[in-house]
DNA sequence: TCGGTTTAGTAAATCGATTTAGTTGAATAA
DNA sequence: TTATTCAACTAAATCGATTTACTAAACCGA
């Protein structure tokens, strides 16, 4: 048996019609407009009890159509693999759920046509605002995507244009801090794999980087810089060609992503991880478990419930007309465990 | 300036009086059933032209609102702070992707209260289905928001009632076998952490548990015995409990959850982990890092692609209309890291 | 040239809310 | 007594699509 497979939902209509009044006063008593439109108080009791007993809630759906806000923000983000976006995924979904909205999620891979595809899917669905963690570094597409000038928030990574909003982690000075470690533990030749250069975070990482090694006086060798993408597969493939290709063997290695840390030491693992022993890490996003690995690893732990409440607060006030956000850069935390 | 903050839509009227047709010549055409309506070349050809022209989407929202159906579909999770559930959730956002789907998400914390809210939100915006990992044992609660019966299949946790259906791991398989393999290294005194009893991920990984317990022989002590919550201060409590109030040392500690076994570890961190030196552990959700950690953990890893696909599967199913759906029990894989 | 079929469309209802611009009857003021 | 105000509502338009039930013209055979 087919246990009841559609009811038809019940509508303003029929609470209208059960206290014998009209649609429009059972609207007004529902969103509390009753006294301004001087409904007596015993129709708005008729009202709601019958509201109450039918356990009528009305359709955000068809309110949302009549109103053109879905109470809906899309967010697209690389990979949730990363726990850091976990991370700041859940904070805005926290975020929304505050303030009414719902959270509407995509994944990319960091791919660009998976990000257009999703950007397009959000926005012929009416989202009322985006936040992305975009691959892309300008915002050129989305700018044609959005013809209907739907609000954007640029998360974690910085892309540039007319009228972009970009909340992100002060990344220069997280990469800067870490080398700067690494400097004051006498390491010479640090090795540092990135990811995509066309990706802020990848690219500020990497100033960073530079700027301390030339503020220490250390040495620059091309042949310890390895990009690749954002993966667990790039930063396996970066360590084996760090260790196999590069005439200097690096007595430290920055990673600027907890994926490619985690591939690094899946090649590392490949020797018993020994060769970890003589090398000191530090990586951008922290992990709990860090703390238990044998070896230590300094990190930059971003704040991702002030990255997600900005976000959050930045796409509320877009709704609200104001598109004149300024950025904001949060400034990282600095986890020692080696010094 | 505000740059052009409210650019209103261009719609299938606009379309229609553009190329000097009706809108439902536009809509047929744009729906591909222009031939069925027999609708001539040339007008097609006008109309698409146009369409491109204008770069014209259809509405996706107001195309919900008239077919009734949104072709989103909701997703309930505990939390995305474990690494299963972000696995779990990405999974299901692909295959959601794939089908044309939009997924909403909303993290419960387990909370009942919060689980229910999310689940009314999402049935108020006329989901297509739920996905729910909840932390209700049994569907009367969701039976009582559902007027509308929208479809629920049910995730990682066992939940009864009538017409239900559930895609979960054979937690009890997975937890016989982990407590099997303590026992093949001499374990004695095996210690359990468990989450909320109430939650089938729970009771059904310390009936595997106790199970193997019987079959091998080995003492059980209510002692070594403690359930909380999956969170890891829950976790970090009861490894405290464990070992100050327990009159017997356990030589294992099997833990139910990913994030009570990053308790274990917090606690066991006050004491430099040397505690963690003589005591051998298994838990359910692996984590990649497990690799590298300097004590070898035991774990089942669930099959998330198979778990997500299969629900979204079902999920598909009971969308067109079959409610009679079986439960599926998907295996899980061994990690053994210390035989 | 008439009746019937085919071709190529269109008008209008519908989904479930919100909102504008009324209407009605009673009370009050002049 | 008549005009005005006010309290208490309501009819109908609207949002952007889909879909049902038409219509008008062309064509075709007898």
């Amino acid at each position: 048996m087919n246990p009841n497979p559609k009811s038809p939902t019940i509508s303003i209509k029929d609470i209208a019609r059960m206290a014998g009044v009209s649609k429009t006063t059972v609207s007004f008593i529902i969103n509390g407009k009753a006294k301004e439109h001087q409904i007596s108080t015993e129709t708005i009791q008729k009202v709601q009890s019958i509201v109450e007993q039918m356990q009528f809630v009305p359709n955000e759906f068809a309110r949302g159509f009549r109103l053109k806000q879905t109470k809906t923000i899309g967010l697209v983000v690389g990979d949730v693999y990363n726990h850091f976006l976990s991370l700041l995924e859940k904070t805005i979904e926290i975020e929304a759920r505050n303030q009414g909205f719902n959270l509407v999620i995509a994944s990319s891979d960091d791919d660009p046509e998976l990000e257009s595809r999703a950007i397009q899917s959000f926005l012929s669905r009416s989202v009322d605002a985006l936040i992305l963690v975009s691959v892309y570094s300008d915002n050129k597409i989305h700018q044609q995507l959005n013809t209907r000038n739907i609000p954007i928030i640029y998360l974690d990574r910085v892309v540039t244009g007319r009228h972009v909003t970009c909340v992100t982690t002060d990344n220069y000075a997280g990469a800067f801090k870490l080398t700067e470690q690494f400097a004051s533990q006498s390491c010479r030749h640090i090795a540092f794999i990135g990811g995509r250069p066309s990706i802020s975070t990848s690219s500020e990482r990497f100033r960073g980087f530079q700027a301390a090694l030339e503020h220490y006086h250390l040495p620059y060798s091309p042949d310890l810089i390895v990009h690749g993408e954002f993966t667990v597969e790039a930063g396996y493939l970066a360590t084996k060609q760090l260790f196999s290709a590069a005439h200097i063997y690096p007595d430290a290695i920055f990673t600027a992503s907890y994926t490619l840390l985690e591939g690094l030491f899946q090649y590392a693992r490949e020797f018993n991880l020994n060769i970890l022993q003589r090398i000191k890490l530090a990586t951008f996003d922290d992990h709990p478990l860090f703390d238990f690995l044998p070896f230590k690893v300094n990190s930059v732990q971003q704040n991702t419930e002030l990255m997600g409440k900005t976000a959050f607060d930045l796409v509320l006030q877009a709704i609200r007309g104001n598109r004149n956000l300024e950025n904001v850069v949060i400034p990282p935390k600095f986890i020692i465990r080696q010094s």
